[in-house]
DNA sequence: CAGGATGCTAAACACTTGTTCAGCCCTCCG
DNA sequence: CGGAGGGCTGAACAAGTGTTTAGCATCCTG
């Protein structure tokens, strides 16, 4: 019907209106959250109304779907270039860094996605339940992440570069874990050190101190560990 | 009617409505966020109306303030249980780790608060502007985490037992971050290993892989360590 | 026992919020 | 040119929610 002209149109890939208010919507739903951000103040935040949000998406929770859907797509289009690994990742990572603020948005949204999930297993009103199985976006996407690192280390394993571990996934979840926290906890973390939120200056004052735990350990020796790994031996006779 | 035998009967000591009607309220905050648990839900979830609720604790707002209280004078009831060190601490663990089930609810509240903050500097319409000047609950408990585990760091490097860092605050913010985010991820660590959330089982799994990295690091050798160190030496001289 | 205080409730109120409806404007095809 | 269709809007609607109000019952105090 209409596509011909509109293809022809349509503004230089990312100015549609409908591209704008999923891009606001990004942005206020990682700001505030999901459920306290209105449909009016997307609509404001754009310069049009709510209805038009509506007549876009459908509901508000289309609307979150689309985010979702777009978020992840640029996550893995991200991972895709930089995980092809050799020399085009550094480049990637720092090209990645330089537009930082582009991209902040993305990365509050994320985090809202990640720690969103509520265990509700109840039968709820989800009528269009097109999601794959039961699993919601933030799980597909931490589960996407685990696999990532688990592959990344088997690759440092194999070429010497990483020790090997008793329980590679297991080491896989906790390292991606770790990882992520850093972008839950942006906000605390550049409190604490005076830096307002994720900036280039406490990336740069973390990246050593992390480097040393992940090179050296924290410990002097293996007390604990060999604490640890007594204390799980002997406990299997007493469940 | 049946209230004089109620009287009566009232339980030991923490069963009076008021705060009955608060853990109902840490209980359902925790599991879906403030902003989704409404009024009336906590007042059936206690078997009381909806009005009692407000009676009791002025607002909503004013309920989620006790509740924040209370938490935090839990966790440094806790915190200071063990944190006197020698044998008590051991000992402390375990009895937390036995009592786990009671206090899951209070885990999944003290996630949310710490991932709730929201970045409003607006002026926001805070009648009883009452907590400490504009520090949040949520960043005042991730501070006192990242001082009490900057304090066991820097015993552990005075007693030999923990490797010396070129910025020991940065890594107990690091460390701090690190431990806590297996409370806001308890759900995906779980599922990622086949548990239903942080249980024994799950935890006991955790223990040996990141005593590993705490232990040995992940990296065999500093490579990566010094490329970083260059990269920020050089770093200074282009801004 | 009078009377106030307290715990508590049902109903109503005020307001927000997602969503719908009817219609305007503008472009483009026949 | 006419009409059709899509982008878009303002106003209205319906449901949900925090809070208020008036009132009931019970208990404690003088």
């Amino acid at each position: 019907m209409f596509s011909i002209l509109n293809m022809r149109l349509v503004e230089p890939d990312d100015a549609t209106t409908r591209a704008r208010i999923r891009d606001a919507a990004i942005l206020l739903f990682g700001r505030d959250g999901f459920r306290e951000t209105t449909v009016r103040a997307i609509a404001q935040e754009v310069g049009v109304s709510a209805a038009l949000v509506i007549h876009h998406f459908g509901t508000k929770d289309g609307l979150r779907l689309a985010c979702d859907e777009f978020i992840m797509g640029e996550v893995t289009a991200q991972a895709a270039g930089i995980g092809n690994g050799g020399q085009g990742t550094t480049a990637a990572i720092q090209s990645w860094l330089g537009e930082m603020d582009k991209r902040r948005p993305w990365l509050a949204y994320i985090s809202r996605l990640l720690t969103d999930g509520s265990s509700t297993s109840s039968t709820k009103d989800d009528s269009s339940n097109n999601s794959s199985s039961d699993t919601s976006v933030g799980d597909r996407l931490f589960d996407d992440f685990v696999s990532y690192t688990e592959r990344m280390f088997a690759d440092g394993v194999a070429d010497g570069s990483v020790h090997e571990s008793v329980d590679p996934h297991m080491r896989a979840v906790i390292l991606t874990s770790y990882g992520l926290s850093v972008l839950i906890f942006e906000r605390q973390i550049g409190r604490a050190i005076g830096e307002a939120g994720l900036t280039s200056a406490a990336a740069a004052r973390m990246t050593i101190p992390a480097l040393e735990i992940f090179t050296h350990g924290v410990y002097t020796n293996d007390a604990m560990l060999r604490a640890a790994k007594d204390a799980i031996a002997t406990k299997g006779s007493t469940p």
